[in-house]
DNA sequence: AGTATGACATATA
DNA sequence: ATATATGCCATAC
């Protein structure tokens, strides 16, 4: 699921879980995310908490990296979270507030 | 079997 | 905003 998170765009873990038809697996997807960081294709960076903030701390490496990658992806990272209103996959609101059919 | 922990989420204070 | 508590499923000890 997590190839079909749009570039420019962050889902939340319980997002994509609900997604793959595991509600309350969003842990599911975080240790599935662990384990194929051995070996990943995946826009891992793409995925992000419920509340916007990555899953990492601010001064871990994968944060870091994490961050970067978004910010390449068009999506700003304010300090340590996202905007979920603006960035999150879900959300549809955004078509009204940054792309007004007017 | 019971306890502890984890790239989590939601509710409450 | 942070801190706690509970739920959730899977692993590890």
């Amino acid at each position: 699921m997590i190839l079909a998170i749009p570039r420019g765009r962050v889902a939340s873990y319980g997002e994509i879980a609900a997604r793959a038809d595991l509600p309350r697996r969003a842990r599911l997807v975080g240790r599935v995310l662990r384990e194929a960081g051995e070996d990943m294709t995946l826009p891992w960076h793409r995925v992000v908490r419920a509340d916007g903030c990555l899953a990492f701390a601010p001064d871990s490496a994968e944060f870091i990296e994490q961050r970067l990658r978004l910010s390449r992806e068009n999506v700003e990272v304010r300090g340590r979270r996202v905007d979920m209103d603006r960035f999150g996959w879900q959300r549809d609101l955004d078509a009204e507030l940054w792309a007004p059919d007017a």
